[in-house]
DNA sequence: GGCATAACGTA
DNA sequence: CGTACGTTATGCCA
């Protein structure tokens, strides 16, 4: 597994990671002073008092070793000095280092993965801590501590030594996590003062506590870090005055970072500017018939507009309360009430929205086409949204707020430079200052967007040039963002992908989520009344059997009951106790035929699918149809997502389940449901990108996939193979994708891991072509820290270097699926996109309602069912040219589940 | 009403 | 100890 290496097999996958983020921390933080803290062994202090701290953690891997050694090279060839003190934490050494740092007046940042730093944060001293991305820090500060934790830097310890840190094995007490913890600290102010008051602290927590008071202390014990070691180096001595450029060289050719090397004299060369303040904002609030003069005097052909809005959005459309406008010239920004126009102001605005020469920069523009559109107004000429500009560059940030990117690519809060105290003085409300505020911030929205474009496009325009990931195949089309693009072949790939793919896919999206699909409300009623009737029932049944009621829908009951009354084998441990899943229920009722366990799956199902019918009823709009929201930078792989109501989970596996299909109708005006789903379309991909000659004939020859791959691996003849045999292997042709284990396999199949790992062997036997693209795309991702899908979207997983064996293996699972997942998702992406634009090319009526991952559903209009059906199958099957075709179903019904075949 | 947890629906 | 999501219910707390 471990390719990632000199060609003369030296691992360098840790002193990879580490020089790049090194390299990182030099370009954007232009040290003065620098040092790099070591711990010498894995003895300590800390674990003289208690044994067990940090074990459990994976021996370090006796490539890291080796590797120790080489990380001493590269920072001496960067003229780092390097600390470490026997018998100490590298921890203990930076808090030295630190306290002394800022009480000479120093301004401090420690780049630390530990925690445990964030009691040094404070005045002067900053952490920067790894966040998902190996080149992405936080800045920790106290604001940034108190806004996460809920407590003063200061405090942290405390917060820590209730919730436990599960990397040094000092467990918390359970039950008590952040928010509990951060309570107790905010009434009790120390873990000294918690452990006073612990008589006085109630339910489930302060018991839990009361039961972990020695583990507390201790931890609270072990994890302050020691401030006054006595050490060879003074903060003074660790000037920086750059690095030994032969050193460099000959250091980073030996380690063959040619990129790293690269990177290094580019950043270094040319820093970047100094981070500002805040944003320069001259903005003017209209009044009624200022805004034809103001876009007169500020805006022209070509010259980008950032523009934000306020108002409600959701359910397919949206309303908008303000409006405002910014362009670069003069810093000008203009606030404006969109209900409270002129006719010519209000012709003014649709003209200049509707332009497509006056291009805009809008973060999360989706929204703000529905609210425009539903207020009358077009917008034309979008040419950057940032927000998935911002997605693109790092798919799995949690979320893509204004404020956050702004700060992370301009280095600026999102506030003005100057308070603006214009004449608001004797009639100074509450209320007006408050506004004054709002339409302040409104301003500098849309300056914050129209600044951040450009950074993120260079962001995502720099990755041009990069090497591919070797293990990859490249797309086999020509242009495969060729339908929509107005990005040059020069822009890359990513670029390709914002503003060919997800840009021209938001409009998309904003017209399936503006029509919704029809809804039988009749009918989803008596479905509610009958599930209602079927849970009423189920519960009586269960009480009859136990003799007395109970709340089936409680986990804690049903354990209570299932373990401790009833005395049934204990299963699966939860966080809690034991799980009480259907998996469990039935396998506790194999073993003992308990006559309440049925009753229990069956109140399960039948209560789920109530509460769905019932989320559904509650989400019908006045038009009769159900309008979802797709999220389109949610999904870390590319895929989109579904909600309020999530239309991508409505029940088909089950018969009792697929009732709730049937409440998708066709609507008025309308002829039929068309569904079109592409079979197997991860695994095409994954026969397509291993180029694996065995896979891609199973495709090719056309007949049933799973039962030909079933074929070759038992070395029968496909017409041969029994049904035990094709569901095992359509168990691993699926489990493949997601980084299945022997383990995994076993316990989904009911075989043991001995038969699963035989049955793995035989798989790759058959299909070493798969076995080698799997481990290449592992390798590949270790080595560049990202994955990638055909179409060049990627996916950052540094913990692939983690040492944390579990997080190392969760992220290599990752990178498995991400590819071909993300790959799927890019395919569907741009058939929806030729579908669109077909369907406006041929005039037709029907239109695009839903997408499920890898299904469409459409509402054919009168009379279009075949030549919807001929457009969809052509668009769909011809979205990209992998070597095996891309096979799409499809079926026709009134309703959602006859239309699904 | 916010938070954590368990459970379960889809691809 | 198989990836990616979103929703609901319970139980605990303020």
């Amino acid at each position: 597994m471990e390719n990632f290496s000199t060609s003369t097999g030296q691992p360098t996958n840790a002193v990879y990671g580490f020089t790049s983020m090194l390299i990182n921390v030099l370009r954007d933080e232009q040290p003065t002073h620098i040092a790099v803290a070591f711990d010498v062994s894995r003895r300590s202090f800390r674990t003289e008092r208690y044994a067990e701290y940090k074990a459990g953690r994976a021996e370090t891997p006796a490539d890291f070793h080796g590797q120790v050694s080489l990380i001493g090279e590269v920072l001496a060839a960067l003229r780092i000095v390097q600390v470490s003190k026997e018998g100490f934490e590298a921890d203990d050494v930076i808090a030295t280092l630190a306290t002394e740092a800022a009480g000479a007046g120093f301004e401090v940042l420690i780049c630390s993965g530990d925690r445990d730093s964030f009691q040094l944060i404070g005045d002067g001293v900053t952490v920067l801590y790894p966040k998902k991305g190996v080149s992405e820090l936080a800045r920790m500060t106290p604001a940034a501590v108190e806004d996460k934790y809920g407590v003063l830097p200061e405090r942290y310890r405390d917060l820590a030594a209730l919730v436990g840190e599960t990397s040094d094995n000092l467990p918390g007490v359970p039950g008590v996590g952040p928010k509990t913890a951060a309570k107790w600290i905010g009434q009790y102010s120390s873990v000294e003062g918690i452990v006073a008051a612990a008589d006085q602290l109630k339910g489930k927590a302060g018991e839990s506590l009361r039961a972990h008071l020695a583990d507390v202390i201790r931890n609270h014990e072990l994890n302050e870090l020691i401030r006054d070691l006595p050490l060879p180096v003074q903060p003074d001595d660790l000037a920086w005055h750059g690095w030994d450029r032969e050193q460099v060289a000959q250091v980073f050719d030996t380690l063959q970072f040619r990129v790293l090397r690269d990177r290094l004299y580019s950043y270094l060369a040319a820093p970047e500017p100094e981070a500002e303040e805040g944003f320069d904002v001259a903005g003017s609030v209209l009044s009624t018939g200022g805004l034809t003069d103001w876009l007169a005097a500020h805006t022209s052909p070509g010259v980008p507009v950032g523009l934000a809005v306020s108002g409600s959005f959701g359910r397919g459309t949206g309303s908008l309360t303000a409006l405002s406008l910014a362009v670069d010239e003069g810093a000008a920004a203009c606030h404006l009430d969109p209900t409270k126009l002129d006719a010519a102001d209000d012709a003014a605005l649709a003209a200049f929205l509707a332009d497509p020469d006056r291009p805009k920069i809008v973060h999360d523009a989706k929204p703000v086409l529905l609210a425009l559109q539903a207020h009358g107004w077009e917008l034309a000429g979008l040419a950057t949204d940032t927000a998935l500009a911002a997605y693109l560059a790092r798919p799995d940030q949690r979320s893509y707020d204004l404020e956050d990117l702004s700060v992370r690519y301009l280095h600026r809060e999102l506030r003005a430079d100057e308070p603006d105290n214009g004449q608001l003085t004797l009639d100074g409300l509450a209320d007006a200052l408050g506004e004054r505020a709002a339409e302040q911030q409104l301003m500098l929205r849309a300056r914050a967007t129209l600044d951040l474009a450009p950074a993120l496009l260079a962001e995502l325009a720099a990755r041009g040039e990069a090497a591919e990931p070797a293990g990859q195949a490249q797309p086999a089309g020509s242009d495969p963002v060729a339908v929509a693009a107005e990005a040059t072949d020069a822009d890359g790939r990513s670029v390709q992908l914002l503003v060919g793919l997800e840009q021209p896919l938001s409009r998309v999206l904003a017209g399936m989520e503006r029509t919704g699909i029809g809804a039988d409300t009749d009918y989803l009623s008596e479905l509610e009344a009958h599930f209602a009737g079927e849970v009423k029932s189920t519960a009586q049944a269960a009480y009859d059997v136990v003799g007395r009621e109970f709340n089936l829908g409680s986990p804690k009951q049903r354990q209570q009951l299932l373990f401790e009354e009833l005395g049934l084998p204990k299963t699966k441990r939860t966080k809690t106790g034991y799980t009480t899943d259907a998996d469990a229920l039935q396998s506790l009722y194999a073993q003992s035929e308990h006559p309440v366990l049925p009753h229990l799956l069956r109140y399960a199902d039948v209560s789920k699918l109530r509460s769905m019918v019932e989320g559904l009823l509650k989400s019908v709009s006045a038009d009769g149809r159900i309008h979802t929201t797709f999220k389109q930078t949610v999904a870390a792989t590319g895929r989109l997502s579904s909600t309020d109501p999530n239309l991508q989970n409505i029940p088909i596996r089950s018969e009792e389940g697929r009732r709730l299909r049937r409440a998708f109708v066709v609507g008025e005006g309308f002829e039929q449901l068309l569904t079109a789903d592409y079979s197997q379309i991860e695994m095409r991909i994954m026969a397509h990108l291993s180029t694996d000659e065995a896979l891609i004939e199973a495709f090719v020859s056309g007949a049933d996939f799973h039962a030909a791959t079933a074929a070759r691996v038992f070395g029968v003849e496909a017409e041969t193979v029994d049904g035990e045999q094709r569901s095992r292997i359509k168990a691993m042709n699926y489990g493949l994708a997601y980084g299945l284990s022997a383990y995994g396999l076993s316990s989904q199949l009911g075989i043991t891991a001995e038969e699963a790992r035989g049955l793995m062997d035989e798989y790759f036997q058959r299909f070493g072509g798969v076995r080698d693209y799997l481990r290449g795309l592992v390798d590949a991702a270790r080595r560049d820290g990202y994955t990638e899908t055909m179409l060049g979207r990627r996916r950052y997983l540094p913990d692939l270097t983690s040492d944390n064996r579990q997080r190392r293996e969760m992220a290599e699972r990752m990178a498995l699926n991400a590819p071909i997942q993300g790959s799927a998702a890019d395919i569907i992406k741009l058939a929806m996109l030729r579908v669109d634009a077909a369907l406006r090319a041929q005039g037709l009526a029907s239109r695009m309602l839903l997408q499920v991952h890898d299904e469409l559903v459409f509402e054919v209009a009168p009379g279009e069912r075949a030549a919807l059906e001929e457009l969809v199958r052509t668009e769909m099957g011809q979205a990209q040219t992998l070597s095996v075709p891309l096979s799409v179903s499809v079926g026709v019904g009134l309703d959602w589940s006859t239309a699904g075949h």
